[in-house]
DNA sequence: ATTTTCGTGTTAACTAATCTAACATGTGTT
DNA sequence: AACACATGTTAGATTAGTTAACACGAAAAT
């Protein structure tokens, strides 16, 4: 129920997802002003992407790029995000110790890299290595 | 050849790695300065951690919490980065247009979220909500 | 038993990254 | 012609991250 999975756990500052996407902060934060994304904040208010907001961005992108306005992107794309309503009736989360906690996530983060062959064009992230 | 899969890729900030590894900064700095990571750095010199450095880290931390000194974790873990050497036959990456690129890119991440229950504590990225 | 080293906390001063809000502009719509 | 859409650009403020230094208890070395 409690849908804190790792596809939306907030993880990526805007500057990476614009390096992700190729798309612009403006962009980004014009398609958030609209509906279409809904990321998480820091503390201090700074915005924090998870994957399926990355994911739901390069949708938009290519919707964008066939021409299609962002009215009717917003019709296509499922509507995500259903906040409230279960959040009364959460079943008292079963606690977790925070050992067990990082030993799920290193898990996880272990069966993450699948990706064998070189996926990145050679500049694409150039930026971040200096 | 060209390292440059999901996991290796540089995405997450200093402030993201704390939350998930629950380290301090000042400690992941230090075992970056003792050559246990090597997180990649922005253009204005901020470090960008991937999924294996945070995969580390989360090694690191069991270690100590086993006792185990950094000289003896250094030891322990397996000595990634092999820098150069291969950097100079890199066989003129095959080009892949822009549009794949982000296809690649989508698909990979529709492949990452596999976690089906609540697997975050209550309370664990409770900052990031506000 | 001192002296050093290790691992971490804390602070200060600085720079990078991000934020909102406003105004500008080209393209398409009414 | 006037307007709305989608994006660019800029300014000013705030948050997040950087290095360097000093502090300090616990462990190791002398």
């Amino acid at each position: 129920m409690s849908d804190m999975n790792r596809r939306s756990m907030p993880l990526f500052s805007i500057g990476i997802v614009k390096s992700l996407t190729a798309l612009t902060a403006r962009q980004i934060r014009y398609y958030e002003d609209n509906g279409l994304i809904f990321p998480a904040r820091t503390e201090g208010n700074q915005r924090l992407f998870s994957f399926n907001d990355v994911d739901r961005l390069l949708e938009i992108k290519e919707l964008i790029d066939k021409g299609i306005n962002l009215a009717g992107i917003k019709q296509m794309l499922p509507t995500r995000e259903k906040p409230a309503a279960d959040t009364l009736e959460t079943p008292i989360e079963p606690e977790i110790s925070d050992k067990a906690l990082r030993q799920m996530l290193r898990q996880e983060l272990m069966d993450t890299g699948r990706l064998g062959k070189a996926s990145l064009r050679q500049g694409e992230l150039s930026r971040f290595f200096h």
